[in-house]
DNA sequence: TAGTGGTCTAGACCACCGT
DNA sequence: CGGTGGTCTAGACCACTAT
């Protein structure tokens, strides 16, 4: 109501419009948004509608819904969630920052144990394992190690060594997009290796995350670690009794 | 169809009962669920509430919606969210574990910069500062610092300091729900005084999860640096097209 | 082309919150 | 009590995937 009514057919408009809004401060944090059937009426939508951009907002942490009450913003910030920006590179380039890569070693080499359980293949198939470092405008942030099954060992092993995004080039050339993706978040000691490929003392702290990606289809399409160096990047969650976001971020708010 | 029809009459018990019949392995991973329409007639529903069950399912990572395909299974593992367990000693206890806390210190303070910021009080305003460490079966594993606004100071400095649950307490003593959280994971080398209560070396590698909850008007209840050793607490994410879900895990899975 | 999920509508009843 | 979110229904059309 206080700005006018705007066109709005899909409920991707209507939570588009809500997040300008109150990342614009036009709904203060801690305060309730409009009713549905308000909303609804605004839009020109059906109440459904209304309640599928809500569900959006909830997921992203920026607002939570108590019944009787309304839908409270619990966070004027806009953040994207972990999956809907993909890879390094896209996360990089949505904060505005340029993400280098360089590829330091691709070997053939038998899955261990491990591999093999996260890839779901046979102890001993081949694998490619590839090590990269990852750079935020020039500067290394990050240390991958990632194997690959052999499926699709071949076109990796094609990419060039600086290709800033493999994701991007594994969606776009080989049609082998990243539906879902497990990740284990915890804390190691940097080893030696480690220390002389991201400059630190060795036994400083790394944040690790460890990852299996899989296709739509279930398939896995990589396993990994990556080990952060502190203050570059900071993993973000807004949890809400409706759902969780993980976001990654620059650098870590004081 | 491979189990005769139940009676379900909300989303969530046919929620339910597909969570335990991937569980049971009735729909392997990487395979389609029944259609949405077929899972409507066997359970007696509409179609929408067999959607708001999947969607359910989804967010915690376990199938994800593919368009002219199916529901795929992406993961067969039952876990809960980060805020579904939504404090140290109620995850404890889900994983058969048993929790315990104890003050080392609760010092009544003025707000710094940074805790008056995410505590939206008044710079240099009364807080109190507690500093805990949480054991899993008697194993300390994580140590807490926390600040307080002024006007929770009084209930919580009146908390048993051996209380193995402040969360628990402060809802059902206090009526103070904990409906949203903001987390910032990182890692950071262990300072001289977390290694004496940890019993780690100094400037080994700590797990730092910074955590401001509020309760569901959006008023904030408590800022806090949570430090957990390595090896102990792993923070697990499953990431996919329509959600994250963080989870906590006891162990780090090789 | 047939079947699947994605989306939208319009209406209904309930549980819950604040006044 | 009136208003709010939570849930459910029944039907419709579209975009996409598989065959």
């Amino acid at each position: 109501m206080t700005s006018p009514p705007r066109p709005a057919s899909s409920h991707r408009e209507v939570l588009r419009d809500l997040l300008a809004r109150i990342v614009d401060g036009e709904f203060g944090a801690g305060t309730a948004l409009p009713s549905e059937t308000r909303l609804a009426e605004h839009y020109g939508v059906a109440r459904g509608t209304v309640r599928n951009a809500l569900a959006g907002l909830a997921d992203r942490g920026m607002v939570s819904p108590v019944q009787g009450a309304g839908w409270i913003v619990q966070s004027t910030l806009h953040t994207q969630s972990f999956v809907e920006l993909r890879s390094f590179a896209q996360w990089a380039r949505s904060k505005g920052m340029t993400p280098g890569g360089l590829v330091h070693a691709a070997e053939h080499g038998t899955a261990s144990g491990t591999e093999a359980r996260k890839l779901r293949v046979a102890p001993r198939s081949p694998v490619l394992r590839v090590t990269r470092t990852r750079t935020l405008d020039g500067r290394v942030v990050m240390l991958e190690r990632t194997a690959y099954p052999e499926w699709l060992a071949e076109r990796i092993a094609a990419i060039p060594p600086d290709e800033s995004s493999v994701v991007d080039v594994m969606q776009t050339e080989f049609g082998v997009t990243t539906a879902h993706a497990d990740h284990a978040i915890d804390a190691v000691p940097a080893s030696s290796a480690d220390s002389a490929l991201l400059g630190v003392r060795r036994s400083s702290p790394l944040l690790r995350v460890r990852r299996t990606s899989f296709t739509s289809g279930g398939r896995p399409i990589e396993y990994g670690e990556d080990r952060y160096l502190p203050d570059t990047v900071t993993f973000q969650v807004q949890a809400s009794s409706v759902s969780n976001t993980l976001t990654r971020s620059e650098f870590s708010p004081g």
